[in-house]
DNA sequence: ATGGTAGACCTTCTA
């Protein structure tokens, strides 16, 4: 089974170049983020002629998650739990049905930058949800994968130029101590777990040719808990999709588990 | 050098 993460920055903006990898790639299951629509704007159909089922927790205009798979969907989770004021569409998980079920997550996780407004404060706030959450789904021993965005550089082998990110929420200490809390939890980086060659970028910025000079950051990660992490068999950064036309500043990111 | 690009949508915010 293969499962793909992809921020494509407005699923109807890109739905030709979206489709067009989905037909070339076929994965199994396919977690979007950043599709930058309500619910009712989400392209079903496009996606239903493909074969998928759909689930979509969509917002207006930012944010938006959703959840593609060949097979039925069961238990879809909108939102992490206690969300308080906090309505950005930006978790979506369900199980995916098969002989053996593999439960998955679609996450964006926030940006937080500028790191001194509210915006840093609530990416910290997010993230320790989504710990607190993720440790009660590894209570539950089963094929857990938590996949999308999460606005982290983990180490500084994982961006091109990594003193451009000093003082970035994306690379601030308090987030990468942040993302280790939720990994040691119990979990694998499925990049590092599959490869770990470096350069292996995931983002490149429009701005100031970033794509065409390689700086780029990885940032698009899979966490897998123990009973998925025993299956992973391969993963591939699909980076040939930033040259294409009108593209993503994400490509797609892909694991495969035998299941 | 504080630039540059992209998308939603309505003038500016987010990334």
């Amino acid at each position: 089974m293969r499962i793909a993460t992809w921020n494509v920055n407005s699923v109807n903006a890109r739905l030709e170049t979206v489709l067009k990898w989905f037909e070339a790639a076929q994965p199994d299951v396919a977690c979007l983020q950043e599709i930058k629509c309500i619910d009712e704007k989400f392209p079903n159909d496009a996606f239903e002629r493909l074969g998928y089922n759909v689930v979509v927790h969509g917002q207006k205009t930012y944010n938006g998650v959703a959840l593609l798979s060949k097979s039925p969907m069961e238990d879809v989770r909108r939102g992490l739990p206690d969300p308080g004021e906090d309505e950005q569409a930006r978790y979506l998980e369900a199980i995916i049905s098969g002989p053996t079920p593999v439960r998955v997550a679609s996450i964006y996780l926030p940006n937080g930058n500028p790191v001194d407004t509210d915006k840093y404060p609530y990416k910290l706030r997010w993230m320790d949800r989504l710990t607190r959450h993720a440790r009660d789904l590894l209570a539950l021993e089963e094929p857990l994968v938590l996949t999308g965005d999460y606005n982290v550089i983990p180490e500084a082998r994982d961006a091109a130029f990594p003193a451009n990110w000093e003082g970035d929420a994306l690379f601030r200490p308090e987030t990468r101590q942040a993302f280790r809390a939720l990994k040691y939890l119990g979990f694998t980086d499925a990049y590092l777990a599959g490869d770990g060659a470096p350069e292996a970028y995931t983002f490149w910025d429009y701005q100031v040719g970033a794509w065409q000079r390689n700086n780029g950051i990885r940032i698009d990660h899979a966490l897998l808990s123990p009973q998925a992490a025993d299956v992973l068999s391969g993963v591939s950064i699909h980076r040939e999709v930033r040259s294409w036309e009108k593209p993503s500043d994400h490509v797609p990111f892909v694991i495969q588990l035998d299941l």
